[in-house]
DNA sequence: ACTGAAAATACAAACGTTTTTTGTTTCATT
DNA sequence: AATGAAACAAAAAACGTTTGTATTTTCAGT
């Protein structure tokens, strides 16, 4: 069906090196570059990125492991990422493992089936036990917003300074005044979780508050989980004057619960959040939170993935973190003035 | 670095005909089959699906473009798609062209170059354009969500029966005596637009009821676009007494415009809204909707691409329509008894 | 142990490129 | 007219599989 370099051949009277040389960038004589490019169109010839791959052992495409598709936080990181890659000829096949282990080490064992250049992941095996596998075969893998400790110094990343982001959050909170915080984590065990726990504590520390066992909840990073977790806060004998909640869907369920508790923010409870995503902006328009640039999180893994791919200089792993911004709404209140 | 099939031969002392029928599915004697698996733990055997594809014409990879990778329509439709295909041992690319027919295009061609076994689309181009260069290579082309009338024959598709959906809605309204119903549509032109105003014509038409062209507006599939387009509806001398907003993005903003105008639902103002997504469903939860069932969306498009690709006997298009489902809440009132 | 059929295997060609080698043509520069 | 470099042709090998044909092995039935 598809025409080949054979017949392009054939068609011009040309060789197999002189079209191949044509297609890949090299001069041509004027005249063959005009009936190559006629015959190209005659017998709608396009190259067969199949054969290419095997000649050239490489693939041209990336593998991505996701732990969840239908979460607007990794589509826009997935999105710009694939704008990049793609312009640079590489195809992104993405994989939802749907946060489970099992099926994320099986979409890995998939992706290198396919020969995949390199591999971006967000990490839902906290042990990095899947990526043995690639590691082995040598391709670069690329973890994005989690590290993994056990694969350390053996993968590039791309992250968040957690740790400051939520110090800086925590410390607004006790700058104003505020000494009983509550925090919303995620899922116990997880790297985002440690480290955005790790930045509450040295704030507090800083401030001299010791932590109160209470006042930490863990969310699951679920909107459901962000309700729970408030609601028992909120039953607490001596509640928290504040809260930080850790990521966005947690943050929307802690601002429901409030709403359905007639909790007024700022003037009975303040309320930092995490990660403002267009649409829920306008809902909850005067929130208090921590941005992360999803755009710049893509593009740095995509930019930083082709750099692995085209220095085959083996071993130079480069993590890359990002800072977090802390932008300021009207959900927050000093308690050192009185309410007017 | 990586093991081949001669590898394992060498290794094994097999030929590469017998390996080949052991890695599918064929049978070998026990001894053999007993070396083969011992000589690929050894080795690290893969195989190589690159070579697989060249020489059995088939790359096993199912191209996916879509309008919008960070919609939540999209991707939820996309992970269930996904499941099925890889669970079939077909990789999926997704290409993103973010509404831009050009893009769109460029996504085509780039997919065709890799020699994606089949074309699922989301189409951005009303036109079908970008589809033409598919269909002459002859690969299986699958609309999904919208129809491309230049294509009507040619190709395949999983939509929802829109112009019911719209009318069961509108109907609703129209019995509860409703007369000023505004429409809040999506683009101008695109398939889903002209369908889902047709259920509303049809609808007022059953009601005898002559529409009001001021009660139809055209809010971009967008958070904004609902937005203003309500603002404008609420403008008008002769309000309207309900709405019906057709997508989701679009009833958000539409409830916002409510909220921020004081205007009370369904006291003052019934509506019905579009697809209800887990998030939302929280915070407007009394919303009644017209549901889309995205999994099974999903899942009827994987299926039937998977049923294209195996049976070759060419031209057998079907097109899968979905029934939608209509969500009561508590959004709508009857406009035959007073208020309280 | 002998036969015959079925199962298992070996061999080689093919898939569509890239790349290397060897040798030829083209064409501007001296 | 001679020189040299760039462009070209032709042929062949290679990438790692699959597959058709031909050959060998296996083993039940005698």
């Amino acid at each position: 069906m598809a025409a080949t370099l054979k017949d392009l051949s054939r068609e011009t009277g040309l060789g197999l090196a002189t079209l191949s040389k044509y297609f890949n960038g090299g001069t041509v004589r004027e005249k063959n570059r005009i009936a190559i490019e006629a015959a190209v169109k005659k017998l709608r010839y396009v190259p067969n990125e199949v054969a290419r791959s095997l000649k050239t052992q490489q693939s041209r495409v990336i593998g991505v492991v996701i732990p969840e598709l239908s979460n607007t936080f990794i589509t826009s990181i997935i999105s710009s990422m694939e704008d990049i890659l793609r312009r640079h000829d590489y195809a992104v096949i993405v994989c939802d493992c749907r946060s489970d282990a099992k099926r994320e080490k099986e979409a890995v064992e998939f992706l290198l089936h396919r020969r995949v250049d390199g591999l971006i992941n967000m990490a839902t095996d906290p042990s990095g036990a899947h990526l043995k596998a690639a590691l082995n075969a040598g391709i670069p893998v690329l973890l994005v917003d989690r590290l993994v400790e056990s694969l350390r110094g053996k993968t590039s990343a791309v992250i968040i300074d957690n740790i400051h982001a939520s110090l800086q959050a925590v410390r607004k909170l006790t700058d104003l005044g505020h000494r009983r915080i509550g925090l919303v984590l995620g899922s116990p065990g997880l790297y985002t979780t440690n480290q955005r726990l790790t930045g509450y504590l040295n704030a507090l520390q800083e401030a001299g508050i010791s932590p109160t066992e209470d006042y930490i909840r863990y969310g699951d990073y679920t909107m459901d989980g962000g309700y729970q977790a408030v609601q028992a806060l909120l039953k607490l004998k001596k509640r928290p004057s504040a809260l930080f909640v850790t990521n966005f869907e947690m943050t929307l369920g802690a601002m429901l619960a409030l709403q359905h508790q007639n909790i007024r923010v700022p003037e009975d409870l303040s309320v930092i959040g995490f990660d403002k995503l267009e649409l829920f902006g306008e809902i909850f328009p005067d929130l208090t939170l921590i941005r992360q640039p999803q755009l710049s999180i893509g593009r740095e893994a995509a930019n930083l993935m082709l750099d692995l791919l085209s220095s085959h200089d083996a071993v130079s792993h480069r993590i890359v973190t990002l800072t977090t911004e802390l932008s300021e709404g009207h959900s927050v209140r000093s308690l050192k003035e009185p309410l007017p």
